[in-house]
DNA sequence: GCTTAACCGAGACGGTACGTCCCGTCTTGTT
DNA sequence: AACAAGACGGGACGTACCGTCTCGGTTAAGC
């Protein structure tokens, strides 16, 4: 998750402060909220970190990094729930991925750093990874539990099963962020649950 | 779409230059392409178009502003195909968006100005204006389409109408937005059959 | 004086406003002692004589060549008074100087054309032509009248004349305008009576 | 004679280049030669130094500070020569000043400030700290010489002596620069005999 | 408990782009 | 033909950050 060298500490010398990265993070959530992804400078995270800009400087490469770090540490307390069914189950992580996404911190970084990973491949990669990949577990869980309950065929040819992951994952996800960041209208229950509808229905109906 | 105000042309003086609007546009368009939003800088689009920087910003507040006019134009380009069934339709207009988004002029300044958007009010209102509500037209369009066709029911609540034309709206260009953008997988003919069978049936199983 | 061909009202059309031209010349004197020198754009002092920026470049060449015209003027009430001797006659001529120079419009555009001088010939002759010489009559008649009252020897040489005149004025002006200035010292009554002492012993001791 | 502080070394951080301030002034005069005044842009002075315009723009407030200080050195090479009497140590002294008043980058620039200093005490007193002050020694040193040798009577009296300084300060500097500047005439050496000649009856005749 | 190497704060550095101001010129339509 | 109005290409302004580079001064591991 950091851009440090994980096997870095062969030679002596002052260890690296570890309080210092959750300052630094901490400030760049802090300062996303006040200023926007535009205009805030690593040099001001710096200051509100209690920290130089050359500490900062040798731990991420640039602002794209460091926010994607700061970004991805807010995604990780979606938890799936059990509310006993699956459209249930979906309207839950559909709300709680909505009220995220509802925080400025979230929407300011998000969307820009999506954005300059348009043009750079190794960004993307790190958003990926820290962020897209880490929350795919709460579709396949969903799949699961579903298919223990009886709700959802068991599937069984495992390309297809990937694909109609990925598939869910895009229909979800960018569904949300499009209802939240672009078309700016709340994703409150009763939109919650006729997406989920929505949704269910499809997935039955064009499985096999 | 421009910033001027339209009737401004009361007093006397000698009046904007019309072929600068266009080669300002087709130069940021050209700009964004090689550069990116990111290293975009408005002087370097000035000189691209043969124009003063001076006379740029007498058109535009920013570059903000700019690239919602110069991205715009892309998706005018969009038509609903008539390929006989809806389905055939719908997939048509995903693929049609998909090339769009593709393209790098497009990818690069969208995304940049929806996470500039989620802190600048204004901006968020000219892009539903410029971009998104001129294409809510396909939605409105296809369905009644489908109608005529007999493939969809007659709707009458208008309401429920409305709300059902924004949940598609989000789903369609939400999820083609986050395949191509976020997960970086190409929206091809396969994927947008997958999705357009997903989607029906959501249709015809949530309605009533 | 103006910069505008005397003999340009050759052929026929819309004659010259006469009374923009003392517009402009008022106008850039207020401009003067609002804003000094320096930050005198040419557009505000066409604003402030109420006429357009394209009459003003059609009458003067620039900022330098208005500035001098707009100052040249202030210098011409400077009078050779009758005051009974030869020092106080001094004396008094000093007294005005200085006290022109005290205005802000004169010290602030003054010792920037001269500035701007040093660098254009045409302009430094256009202030020989405009201020300086024009002045000259002063020596020459103070010296006409001190010769008249048995003051001054007559003087034979016309060589050793002009030099002298020349190098009396270029004492009193200079000395007068370093004090003013560059000293920033007030030229008072007193000042202007040892000044004018330490002059006229000068001149009585070292004439043959 | 810099604008930072010279007690301002207290707190860490890396230490200003000392080189820098040299090669910035010693651009100012290049520039000043070759452009004059009015044409000197501080981007082309930090460009010729080898500079950043930051590093310019941290030590200096402006245009006018930095040429007052590129200009003071300038003036600092001035000696009272020992020519064994008071009119022949005068005249050479005389005869320097004019030499550094012919060289552009000295005419260029003082008046150019003196005219700015109109308008900005706090320019005027660096002019008067920098520059003029610092050169009063002349007279002061001459003088004394002078009562030495016994050209001159012994003063008494300090404030009609500081008086007297101010006076010939004026008399000398204003007389010089108005010839060289403004007359544009050679200030050679028939023209400083005859100036020293009346400034020297000039003297002793008002002294008591 | 002494070395010593990497860490840290501070802040100056060369550089790029910003958005503004004014320049002097050029269309407009009007007088 | 001169005029008011104002857009035009151009250039410099002074500022804000960038990412890098010295500084002097900690600070903990390993001798």
């Amino acid at each position: 998750m950091q851009s440090r060298t994980p096997a870095s500490r062969a030679a002596g010398g002052r260890p690296r402060s570890a309080a210092a990265d959750a300052a630094i993070l901490a400030a760049t959530r802090e300062a996303l909220v006040e200023l926007g992804w535009s205009k805030l400078t690593l040099g001001d995270v710096a200051t509100r970190a209690g920290v130089a800009k050359t500490t900062l400087y040798r731990r991420w490469a640039g602002k794209n990094e460091l926010v994607v770090d700061a970004v991805a540490e807010l995604f990780d307390e979606l938890r799936l729930p059990d509310r006993g069914s699956l459209a249930a189950d979906i309207e839950g992580v559909v709300l709680q991925f909505a009220a995220i996404l509802a925080r400025p911190e979230a929407k300011s970084g998000l969307m820009a750093v999506i954005a300059e990973a348009t043009r750079d491949d190794a960004l993307r990669e790190r958003i990926r990874t820290s962020i897209v990949d880490r929350q795919k577990r709460l579709v396949v869980e969903g799949r699961a539990r579903a298919q223990t309950r009886g709700e959802l065929p068991t599937e069984l040819d495992p390309a297809t099963g990937t694909a109609t992951v990925d598939l869910i994952f895009d229909v979800v996800v960018g569904t949300v962020v499009h209802r939240t960041l672009v078309s700016a209208e709340p994703a409150d229950e009763a939109w919650a649950q006729a997406f989920t509808a929505l949704l269910l229905h499809g997935l039955r109906g064009s499985a096999p």
